[in-house]
DNA sequence: AATGAATGAGGTTTCATTCAT
DNA sequence: AATGAATGAAACCTCATTCAT
């Protein structure tokens, strides 16, 4: 802790910190591309580092997986809080949002992995940033009601739900098609 | 089909006919159970068999998983075709349709396996039994849309879709919950 | 035993008999071609009969390959008389006898996996037909000598040995030859 | 080589190539004892290692079989350039090499294995070390042929297809005595 | 006597995790 | 703190042989 002023002399602890970045980064690539299938070993020489460096950062697998999750979710926290400052029609902020998320996870398998279906393991473990996500999505779902653009029933659990289906139909599906499965749940979310 | 007649002279096809359905019926528990990462040995001693019995029936553990998913995709099938025979409101026999199977999927964990994201080798090698699905769920569809009782643009693709996202959501995510997912699915559906 | 009286009006081991033909007959083939790792289930079901006819008639695998060894001695040895029958230079009947059998060991594998180094276990079975073999080669061996044209230190287990060596190169190990391996052989045995 | 020098500051590297060492070993005594049939487990426990340790330092049985057989021909040649180094009679130099290689191979029946008959895949992955021999040898062969002490027909090749056959006969054939047939085909090698 | 389905020990290989250096 | 070699429990699959029909 105390993150803000003795780090830059405690080289060692610097380097450490750059090893994690690097796995992280690494771990995002490598599952990204092979889904939680792919090994820590790649994991690890596509970071340039042992696999015990790798395992010195996170106890095993699911650890790793789980914090990329964890991040993913920050990622779309953030990104809702930037659309709860933007100025704009609620609704359609939500549903650019929700937009730009989706296309997050069409490009990472282990997301993928992780909303749909399996991996329950992982979303278990990721329930903060879980909260956190779902009350922003509340504030941006309050607004819209407010608006009256947006169903007034649904909940930021729902919004969760539907998007996690979403995130089911991005594989190869033959004549399965993601976008077209979003606007369905957005025309779904409108008001009528 | 024609069960009655000539099954009992043809003695060992039987015996081999009730070893293969007694593998499936174990694969079925089992893979339910531990989803798709549960044994072929597993599979085999539960159904009181060798393993070599297991892969006398079929070449690999794959197969097993496909042919589990070829016989959900025909239950569907076979369900929508007795809707098809019903007297009733279109939309509504749609709508009980998607229900049971919905309840069907929710009990087994391969099917949400196979459904949900990944799994895409399984799902690539029911195609015929998909289209067949698919082909009966537009004719369901067709007479709905005569009616005016369904969204117009709905095709059989997009029910794929949809209700493979409610099988994304059947696991054990806290707060989630299907039955609300199927419902909102519904309400999307009908015509406003 | 009697061989030429009874047989046909007993059906059933006449039909015995034929399933064993066919069952070598496909056995030579199938051994031929794969070498001794072809299957007991490959022979079956070239032959067209089950497998545990194969196994009424073999006792196992071993069996049904010594037998085929057996067979070739019986051949070697019955083209070995004919050489005996026949008028010529007794040398360039013993080449010429070599040659052939080299001929048909070339074309199946099984003989030469028998022959060349392993499959031990098979030769050792087939100790009654290779000394008849030998004690023939002897006697071609003998007038050869007499005739002044062999080297006279050589005898009938040299002449097997030689040959087994001109199996083991009979694979497809590169720049290998054994048309010349054989040739030197032959003129290593020519008397000088 | 270079032994002496660099090995010991290199202490990671030393233990995984003491590991590789001990592997090797233990392949050597156990498939010189079972031949090719003998078990990577047994090959691991033998050597005091987990099966992993043999899988990382061989990709598979036959990478290990490969090893065994390129040392072989490394000695082979090792001996060839000592022999091409000593004073003496170049026939009688060659015969000498002829024979330990020979008692060599005798105590390996992972070497009969490979030099007699089956295992070209074996025999196939060894081109360099079998080229460097043959070229050794045609050099010896070549002073012998000068000398006039040898049939100055015979090529490397020859002399590897030769020696393959004496391989051939090292087993448990009754009757059969390699010796012998080394004799005979350095009998044949000899000018006359 | 024939069939071929069933058996299951045994084989190779993988990979998450540990641990000596 | 980092390394990467080592571990070994599985997992999948094969095939010689047995046995019910």
């Amino acid at each position: 802790m105390s993150d803000t002023v003795i780090d830059t002399d405690r080289p060692l602890r610097a380097d450490a910190r750059r090893n994690r970045e690097r796995i992280l980064e690494s771990a995002r690539a490598v599952f990204a591309q092979y889904g939680a299938d792919a090994q820590i070993d790649d994991v690890a020489s596509e970071a340039g580092v042992g696999v015990g460096t790798v395992y010195r950062h996170f106890p095993n697998k699911e650890a790793l997986l789980v914090e990329l999750m964890r991040e993913k979710f920050r990622l779309f926290a953030a990104r809702g809080r930037e659309a709860l400052d933007r100025d704009g029609e609620p609704f359609d902020l939500l549903v650019d949002l929700l937009r730009s998320n989706a296309e997050t996870a069409a490009s990472d398998a282990a997301v993928q992995h992780a909303l749909a279906g399996v991996g329950e393991h992982i979303w278990l473990q990721a329930e903060a940033e879980q909260n956190e996500l779902i009350a922003i999505t509340e504030e941006l779902l309050a607004r819209a009601r407010r608006a009256g653009t947006i169903r007034p029933d649904i909940g930021g659990l729902d919004i969760g739900m539907l998007m996690c289906g979403v995130c089911s139909t991005m594989g190869e599906k033959p004549g399965f098609d993601w976008h077209r499965h979003l606007d369905l749940v957005v025309e779904m979310l409108r008001a009528r």
